[in-house]
DNA sequence: AACTATTTTAAACAGTTGTTTAACTTTTTA
DNA sequence: TAAAAAGTTAAACAACTGTTTAAAATAGTT
């Protein structure tokens, strides 16, 4: 059937790339060919629109963004520990896919945007068995009582904000790319000490 | 000389909310001008250009946007005061105003960007004396040792994400707005215990 | 080899983009 | 009130947008 499919997979790779560092509306459907070197019409010939091969785009996207999570999250673990290791994870991955927090956000917002499969994360989460685990801690006393959506929105507020903000905080601190790389080092290990220490506080003052 | 300025005044007014809204390469001059009720030509007679009616505008939320923080670091009060007044106002802020974080986020990103003028921020944090302040309680052990650049970091990200990520959050949890309202309001009391624990620790443990 | 199906191309399409023009109305000035 | 200035308008501009077309090139099949 066809030649190969190094066309098609050179426009994908190509719309990735452009896409989420410039958005879905920050783009032209001849910048993502230019990007692979291909004609403009083998965009619709292989994707039939520019919507479509975006919806397939983000899709992807959405599925490594939310990857780390549940996959530590579905380990054999204590919650600290998994904590740990997520908050380590996402900060390397974070360090080679800075551009896909604002990606997603950005999307997510964008009126008349897609219709966001979602890739079924809440229902992936679930299946890591985290939140019974969580609540179980919570009971025995060992972690804070917290609602799980405030749990996840601390962990993700502190892994994907610093990334997003790289260029506004080298700005506003004036500070160059080697500070700011630096600055994210420390910051990993205030963050990691910061909410492991606030969801499963220390023996002497177990309430509130 | 003018005959009133309240054209001018409401093509800025239709600026302001189109581009913090959609960004500036996600709207038109028309669209603008069509949510202005005034002529095409009108933006161009009164701001000579696209770019420089979004750079004021853009400048001008950056005020904004930096305002509380300069404002209630330079009031004559502790630190852990500061800090919870800080977070009270700034979700407060961030209430009536959820898109200007990732408005300014994105347009610091966005490549041929505006020279960005930062409205002195570093300058005007400097004058509150916020840093000696902090480095003060530092060395009488009152505050955790951390650069501030972090602690700036840790109080944006746990301020901003939240209202940045709302439609993510309420996509990615299956939840409506009701209830992301009910969460935003707990979050807000677990950032300030988490933030003002972490940043000035109880005595029985000052060290590490 | 001839025939068919697939892939690639340049060109065109209709609509939108930021910006300018030149004619007009209204306001201010003298 | 007449002249000058400021404000407003519809129309045009060239460049760009997503998408389609129809012809050409290539590949696979018999």
């Amino acid at each position: 059937m066809k030649k190969d499919n190094s066309t098609e997979e050179k426009i994908k790779q190509a719309a990735k790339e452009v896409f989420i560092s410039k958005g879905f509306s920050g783009c032209s459907t001849r910048e993502i060919a230019k990007a692979s070197g291909i004609n403009v019409a083998l965009v619709n010939y292989y994707f039939r629109s520019k919507s479509q091969l975006f919806a397939l785009i983000f899709n992807a996207a959405m599925e490594d963004f939310t990857n780390t999570m549940v996959e530590v999250f579905g380990r054999n673990l204590s919650l600290p520990e998994k904590m740990r290791i997520l908050i380590d994870k996402e900060y390397y991955f974070l360090s080679n896919h800075p551009e896909l927090p604002t990606f997603i956000i950005n999307e997510t917002n964008r009126e008349s945007g897609i219709s966001f499969a979602n890739a079924g994360f809440f229902e992936k989460m679930t299946k890591t068995g985290i939140f019974e685990q969580c609540i179980e801690a919570q009971q025995k006393g060992e972690m804070r009582k917290i609602d799980l959506r405030n749990m996840t929105l601390l962990i993700l507020s502190n892994c994907h904000y610093p990334f997003m903000s790289k260029n506004m905080m080298k700005s506003m601190l004036k500070i160059e790319d080697d500070q700011w790389k630096e600055a994210i080092e420390f910051h990993k290990i205030h963050v990691t000490e910061l909410l492991v220490n606030y969801l499963f506080p220390k023996n002497n003052e177990n309430e509130k």
